[in-house]
RNA sequence: GCCGGUGUGGCGGAAUGGUAGACGCGGCGGACUCAAAAUCCGCUUGUGGUGACACAGUGGAGGUUCGAGUCCUCUCACCGGUACCA
């Protein structure tokens, strides 16, 4: 069986006798992959595709932890798919346009495209350090004219159909700068270079129309069982369908009617409680008001102050003042004041709302503020149901009681009437000092409409409003559409001209692509586009007069939203061909949480455009979706006089500990004096610690560093970094290259015969084989590497326990050595080639091995613990025959001496008897 | 603010409603060594007890269940997203 007829025997004797080199064995197995090209991948191919695609990086320099754990994932994946005979691909490439090469650029006076393609060149060199089995004949960087062509391309078809429109909208304006600032860019409502306070300013904007396509996107959420729920929650969330009702209400100013208002609410059923409303500082009619009024218009300019993200807008104070413009209320008749506030905002719904203080808690706290009528309209049904109860006579005219047409008219004594009258008096109270009663109920107060419930009001007034010509039943998202341009150099151009005669004229498609020059010198204030005639002006292909180049870029999440699909088309003419039918959707996308909402709906939103267009036939571009947890580390500083802090790297850190192993402290290597543990915190260069996966992989090997990310925590959860943790990874691996090579240097055994195995053998061949099955579920289903690596460790552990040296001893160890060799591929695919070898075979792609498969027979075991519990708490453990029946279980746990114990003085209610696992008496 | 998630020994984590703490790190003790490193073996949730064992224990407060780390309600802390960071 174990005949080394290898040539490279003698090789492999020297690196037997050196022990484990990760960087001989790396460097082996790498160069033997790309002579054979071992994962370049084509479509003529009988097996089943399997695409596995990780989220493509941002060249940001080097290459991160996160980085490394995202492809790493993507790696075991992809390996252990094609173990599972699938044809796998794993492609790679550059999200490479974006804000941090113009950043770099003003730092370093280095042209953006030059320092983005220097950062390519390094992080490509990295990532195939690690070893990953991607196919590199398919790489491609976004910033290339030969993948944004068609970016440009797919965009002027989408003006054609109507899909790509221009609006103003608001972003944030440095006014020292004169430039446009991104969200992140905004501290404290201040410009983070210049300190000015930012300020909204409004300009005409790009936008594609993802509203169109939010029903479908909502839908198709249910068509993706294998995306994580939190994920599809989440987009539900942001679409945020609504249904309710527009209503329109008039407006006058002093006695003369102005242009109406349009609300959109949910809650229709409380329109008899609205006692103001509130519109958006940018709303035509706040406008509108403010030109004669002066405190107002100085109101609206301080508004402006601030910048646009939401997160800023929904947390400041809440702030409104009367634009001294009246509504009419459009059942009652009665004025309502119109206020401009803060919190309502201009791009959701209409720019309006009406305001219901008493059901609704941001509409109660403007109310209090500003001394407004709080009304209650709705009642708990509980409330309304007890008072039905009671026998009342409704025809002695109630008057203003809030609750006549809510009870039924049936008759009662005074004392009940007044009592269950206080009872509505005491749920009155509670709105007026408590704060809105938001939940549905039933109508008081509200004329005609009392005593209706939710539904009945919404149709009553659906019904009313729609006869009247003054509303109608709506069904509202909260998504916006997709706003796509950005006031930026670096990025993919616009491809549309302006010209003063035709308007916005999309760029021939025979123009395309409309080049963004690379050579530019870049100073951060003006785009280098807007700075340089000669590429601005141009000729309307409309009417061939004079004509400017739109000069702004599209936002990066473009490039992002198709590269999927790019990847299975290299150097197709079109965006992509035929083959992407082929390859879509992908079966398993990798890559972190924090793209849950935006990335991951502009990529399905895209995929449907792309459909739409007769590229691809399927809805989804991915059935299964993994998001992986941030990488975190220990930070550590000093602090300076001034408060300030040095943070130092954890590498030149030792930590203290009491006799307990409880850390007290942390000392600087380098001088030996007390540095602060500042906590632990998600890696970032600010932060100081980063840890290089370079030098670990220097300094362990790559497989090291690869297992360590796999096994410190499952792939979804946040994983903390520590040196420690790592160097037991490396132990582990020196263990398993001791065992085989040892094996390796013992005669030759015959094969397994299982009928001869004694009791140590078996129960060893048993552990193999439940290995196996755990490795394949924990890998395959349940993406738990962590646990599939720990049993590989128990196995491991167990063989360095058995040191059964006979023929059939040799012949196990052989069996569980193989299946780990092979089971551990796609975690360490190096010292896995490496080993393979060892163990007899000629030097082959392993992924091309068949998976081990559990031999079923191996499994069987013929006693099995149970626990045993009285009254839930475990007293005893007890061994059972397999096939013990109920009864002999019960019989045998009643009789466990700590159960008898526990049982005296009780009586024996119940028992109960899990076959396999637990008995559990109730006794009291 | 809003939406989503997480919380278990000294630390990272395991436990797919059924024996809480697998596996790894750290710590302690031992073997080997002139010594150290490396390696190997043992112990390691807390409290009490020589011990068998007992009691407590999965951020906090309730609940469902024969049985809850796991399911439900409320609450606290932290993390991610919040439409121009990617």
């Amino acid at each position: 069986m174990q005949d080394n007829q290898d040539p490279n025997q003698a090789e492999q004797g020297d690196a037997i006798a050196q022990g484990y080199s990760p960087q001989t064995v790396e460097t082996a197995a790498q160069r033997y992959w790309n002579t054979q090209h071992a994962y370049e991948v084509v479509e003529g191919d009988a097996r089943p595709k399997f695409y596995c695609l990780s989220m493509l990086p941002y060249p940001s320099g080097a290459l991160h932890m996160g980085h490394v754990r995202n492809y790493t994932i993507g790696d075991v994946i992809s390996r252990f798919q094609r173990m599972q005979g699938k044809n796998v691909m794993q492609p790679m490439g550059w999200d490479a346009f974006g804000l941090p090469a113009e950043n770099a650029a003003i730092k370093n006076r280095t042209a953006p495209a030059k320092w983005t393609y220097a950062n390519i060149e390094h992080m490509r060199t990295q990532l195939q350090s690690m070893g990953y089995a991607i196919d590199w004949s398919r790489e491609f960087a976004t910033c290339k004219p030969d993948y944004y062509v068609h970016e440009q391309r797919m965009f002027v078809r989408l003006m054609k159909k109507g899909l790509a429109y221009r609006k103003n909208s608001v972003v944030n304006w440095d006014p020292i700068d004169q430039t446009v600032l991104a969200n992140e860019q905004v501290i404290d409502g201040r410009g983070w270079r210049t300190g000015a306070l930012v300020e909204k300013r409004e300009i005409p904007q790009w936008f594609l129309k993802i509203t169109d396509y939010a029903q479908e996107l909502l839908d198709g959420l249910d068509t993706l069982p294998g995306w994580p729920d939190a994920v599809k929650t989440m987009q539900r969330n942001w679409i945020g369908r609504s249904e309710g009702l527009e209503i329109r209400f008039d407006v006058k100013d002093d006695e003369a009617p102005v242009a109406p208002l349009t609300v959109f609410t949910t809650r229709p059923d409380t329109v008899m409680g609205v006692t103001f409303l509130s519109i958006a500082a940018e709303h035509p009619l706040a406008q509108y008001a403010a030109q004669a009024r002066p405190q107002l218009a100085e109101f609206i300019a301080e508004l402006r102050q601030g910048g646009v993200s939401e997160a800023e807008l929904e947390t400041q104070e809440k702030r409104g003042m009367d634009t001294g413009l009246r509504a009419i209320h459009p059942i009652s008749g009665e004025a309502l004041p119109v206020y401009v506030a803060n919190f309502v905002l201009m791009n959701y719904g209409t720019g309006a709302v009406m305001a219901v203080p008493g059901h609704d808690q941001r509409d109660w706290e403007f109310a209090q503020r500003y001394s407004l009528p709080i009304r209650m309209v709705i009642v708990d049904r509980n409330v309304i149901d007890a008072l039905r109860a009671i026998k009342h006579d409704l025809s002695r005219g109630v008057g203003a009681d809030p609750m006549r047409a809510a009870l039924d008219g049936r008759s009662t004594d005074a004392y009940e009437v007044s009592s269950a009258v206080e009872q509505v008096e005491q749920f009155e109270q509670r709105i007026l000092q408590q704060g809105a009663w938001t939940e549905r109920g039933i109508l008081v107060n509200s004329g005609e409409f009392d005593g209706m419930d939710f539904q009945q009001a919404l149709d009553a007034l659906a019904t009313r409003f729609e006869a009247e010509g003054r509303g109608q039943r709506r069904v509202n998202f909260r998504l916006r559409d997709w706003g796509v341009s950005r006031q930026r150099y670096w990025g993919c151009p616009i491809p549309v001209i302006r010209c003063t005669r035709c308007g916005d004229v999309p760029v021939p498609e025979d123009q395309l692509p409309v080049l963004l020059p690379e050579d530019v010198a870049f100073s951060g204030v003006q785009s280098p586009l807007k700075a340089d005639p000669e590429w601005r002006m141009t000729h309307c292909p409309s009417c061939g007069g004079a004509a400017e180049r739109e000069t702004d870029t599209f936002d990066t999440f473009m490039e992002s939203s198709w590269y999927y699909a790019r990847y299975t088309s290299p150097g197709a003419t079109a965006q992509v061909d035929e083959r992407a039918n082929h390859w879509l959707p992908v079966d398993q996308y990798i890559g972190g949480i924090e793209h849950a909402i935006l990335h991951l709906l502009y990529f399905r939103f895209y995929h449907k455009l792309l459909r739409d267009e007769g590229l691809v036939s399927s809805d989804e571009p991915a059935r299964n979706l993994l998001c992986q947890g941030m990488v975190i580390a220990e930070t550590f500083y000093r602090e300076n006089a001034d408060g300030s802090r040095d943070w130092i790297n954890p590498a030149d850190v030792e930590i203290q500990r009491d006799e307990r192993a409880h850390v007290i402290g942390a000392l600087l290597k380098a001088d030996g004096q007390p540095v602060q543990i500042g906590g632990i915190e998600k890696m970032s260069k600010s932060k100081n610690n980063g840890v290089d996966p370079q030098s670990m992989v220097g300094k362990y090997g790559a497989d090291t560093v690869r297992l360590f990310s796999m096994f410190a925590a499952p792939p979804e959860q946040s994983l903390e970094w520590n040196e420690a943790g790592v160097e037991g990874m490396a132990r582990f691996l020196k263990r398993l290259w001791r065992e085989v090579t040892t094996h390796a240097a013992q005669p030759d055994h015959p094969p397994t015969d299982t009928a001869a195995l004694d009791d140590a053998q078996r129960i060893l061949r048993r552990q193999l084989h439940e290995t196996i099955q755990k490795v394949g579920d924990d890998f395959g289903r349940r993406h738990a590497f962590n646990t599939a690596i720990a049993a590989l460790m128990e196995l491991l552990n167990a063989l360095g326990r058995f040191n059964d040296l006979s023929e059939q001893g040799r012949a196990v160890r052989h069996e569980a050595l193989e299946a780990m060799v092979l089971l551990l591929n796609p975690v360490v695919p190096h010292i896995s080639h490496a080993l393979w070898q060892v163990l007899g075979h000629p030097e082959t792609v392993l992924e091309d091995q068949p998976w081990p498969q559990v031999d079923a027979s191996a499994l069987v075991r013929d006693s099995v613990t149970l626990a045993v519990q009285v009254n839930g708490k475990l007293r005893a453990t007890i061994e059972l025959p397999c096939n013990a029946s109920k009864e002999e279980a019960e019989a045998q746990a009643r009789a466990q001496p700590q159960v008898m114990h526990f049982l005296e003085g009780l009586t024996v209610r119940k028992v109960i008897v899990v076959p396999g696992k637990i008995v559990n008496i109730v006794a009291g």
